[in-house]
DNA sequence: CGCCACTCATTGATATGTCAACCAACTCAG
DNA sequence: CTGAGTTGGTTGACATATCAATGAGTGGCG
């Protein structure tokens, strides 16, 4: 009884440090004067690091719903971050490339973001983060039907 | 070069383990013929162990936003699993209570949530539940302004 | 009593998550 | 070449997250 107790604080903690980080790295976002999201965010800094991906393979990038993929580009294009041109030999696709706004968020956003790890992690030992990434990593395999 | 690629954050993992396990979870549930979500679960098992709380302090409990509470709650009294009556005392609030249809979907569900952890977290040990539910309160604590 | 501040709750707008239906383009077996 | 199946992408419907604004009830206090 005592022990799924604990397994149930801990998915409840799991909840509670995402959301608690998502917060805090939105609102250091909105105070840099930057006018996206985390979630667009991912997306856009995905693309940057990797040319001539699917939506799709960004979607699994970013560990995300295709659907939603589909959307945040279209947002992100309408805020002028972001292009799409057709593809060259595939014409269900379309070439994703940033825009020079859509690069300078990247270099306005990256150093930021390296501080809200730092900060969100303060106190938090190398060896802990690897153990916890090890322990999440056998969480979503012990989840996840593909195997 | 510090840590810059999406893959190499941890909050990635945390993210990805999260993920599969309310997707695990729900699937679960739909399997069982239960339609209702994992989040209404989480709503309706609060009212259920706690009587006369406020809508605030389940969306506290529940680490969710008075908003969505009220809405998750709107449609569990539509499926006609819950009822609420005026409260006696304050105007404001409303009394909470489960039907017999709710009480049902509790008794179906519990086992089902408890076996569902247990599979999430097979072959992890107590004491790795343990410290990871540490550094997860870290985390929050880092990220929450309220300090 | 009547004003005011606070609390509880609801609603709207926008973004995302999930599932499902759907279309268009590509691939390949026959 | 053709038709079936696959892949890339979009859209709709519904549920949830977040922020902001608002409504409504309560309690304190002059």
């Amino acid at each position: 009884m005592a022990e799924s107790r604990l397994q149930d604080v801990l998915f409840y903690s799991l909840e509670s440090a995402l959301k608690a980080y998502r917060r805090f790295a939105q609102a250091r976002l909105h105070a840099a004067g930057i006018d996206i999201t985390i979630d667009q965010w991912l997306v856009l800094k995905t693309i940057h690091e990797s040319a001539d991906l699917t939506l799709q393979q960004v979607g699994t990038a970013v560990f995300k719903d295709f659907a939603s993929v589909t959307r945040i580009v279209q947002l992100l294009e309408r805020k002028g971050l972001l292009v799409r041109k057709p593809h060259p030999s595939d014409g269900r696709r379309s070439e994703l490339a940033l825009t020079v706004a859509g690069e300078a968020v990247i270099r306005t956003v990256e150093p930021i973001a390296q501080d809200n790890r730092r900060q969100a992690l303060d106190g938090i030992g190398a060896e802990q983060v690897a153990l916890l990434r090890a322990v999440l990593n056998r969480i979503t395999e012990n989840c996840d039907p593909r195997d």
